[in-house]
DNA sequence: TGTACATCAGTGAACGCGCGTTCACTGATGTAC
DNA sequence: TGTACATCAGTGAACGCGCGTTCACTGATGTAC
């Protein structure tokens, strides 16, 4: 139709973004480019004018979910952060929220450069909870150990939650109420 | 061709058996069921002698994979339990293990009948997860509320060590040994 | 125990459909002079 | 600054393909007498 490359630049950035929502809410095998094209604006023979196939448009994807997580305002303190991380708002937003659990289903499945970007994430954000987390007694391999750990837990309850959401939504909420006063209270479970 | 009852019986087991296999490695959207009845051993059309779709050969694959699990030995100790649960061969092992881990992606996007089967399978595992982690001085509710938070811990680790495995494999292998030290010691990621 | 017939798990071809991808074409944007 | 032309993001129809599902048919199993 004949565009600016500025409006061109924008178009393509309006394909990520649907494409984002759609893959997190559906899964990126059940997307097809004729609705995402449509739910992004245009019609499907444009998807071409952009990216090279699908797979390229699931790693840039990948990439945009990842830096704008990196680029999120920080929660402060590790219980705020994991209040905000096991809430339930966080779990019924799919469409948003953290891209770890958002795509942790569809990651093995990727191509190696959208599994490449995901590891990449993985470990920025592992960085920043180290960064809440330190202690002065503490080592740096101890701190990474508990960052892990940390994140394993706000994952894998996230995770279980969605699962179950619908299924048994009082079990959805007793998953993250369990993680949240574990992490918040600081009370590990092995001390309960 | 003319099969006895019991044969057609063994037949749907393998049907069953075959499609968990396919289901886990590659997602259900992933697989066809041509794919999947030539990996049984049977042709295309012999599949809904045994299934009304295959939304129904999804639940029946769950029901499987749950009561497996369920019916698996258990392993002792929350020590001993975790030592494998977070083993590289578990991780490598996607076509078998942990249920709560292989679906976890695919779960959130099953029928009702499918997610109804997941929940009920996490509570079981909880329950039993329980049982090991009980001790004289915790009340039923802290035993459970600890039980949740080791669960969560150990699928968020599976998972993350999945998605990541074949893009960064010493990164993977670094949060299975992060969970194993924190969940094995018992030494709680707070009081590092 | 033997015969006649119904059952039903199997085969393999066919169905419509939506997938990812390709294509010829359009026309405003951007460039060269 | 104005004119001529190349670029390229858009359209929308078409491609081959594999999907889930349906169908007519086969023939050993299982049942009735």
């Amino acid at each position: 139709m004949g565009v600016s490359r500025q409006q061109a630049a924008e178009n393509r950035n309006a394909i990520v973004a649907a494409a984002e929502r759609l893959f997190r809410a559906r899964g990126v095998e059940a997307v097809g480019l004729a609705e995402l094209m449509k739910e992004a604006g245009f019609t499907q023979g444009g998807f071409y004018n952009h990216f090279r196939s699908k797979d390229t448009l699931v790693a840039a994807v990948m990439e945009k979910a990842m830096q704008d997580y990196a680029d999120s305002p920080n929660a402060g303190s590790l219980e705020k952060q994991a209040a905000r991380y096991l809430s339930a708002s966080h779990r019924d937003n799919i469409e948003g929220g953290c891209p770890l659990s958002g795509f942790a289903g569809d990651a093995p499945r990727m191509t190696d450069a959208a599994r490449a970007t995901y590891a990449r994430g993985l470990g920025v954000y592992l960085e920043r909870l180290a960064s809440m987390i330190a202690t002065d007694g503490a080592t740096a391999e101890q701190t990474r150990r508990e960052a892990i750990a940390t994140l394993s837990q706000m994952v894998g309850a996230l995770v279980l939650s969605r699962a179950i959401a619908s299924a048994d939504p009082a079990f959805a909420d007793e998953i993250l109420d369990a993680g949240r006063r574990t992490l918040v209270d600081e009370t590990p479970p092995a001390a309960l």
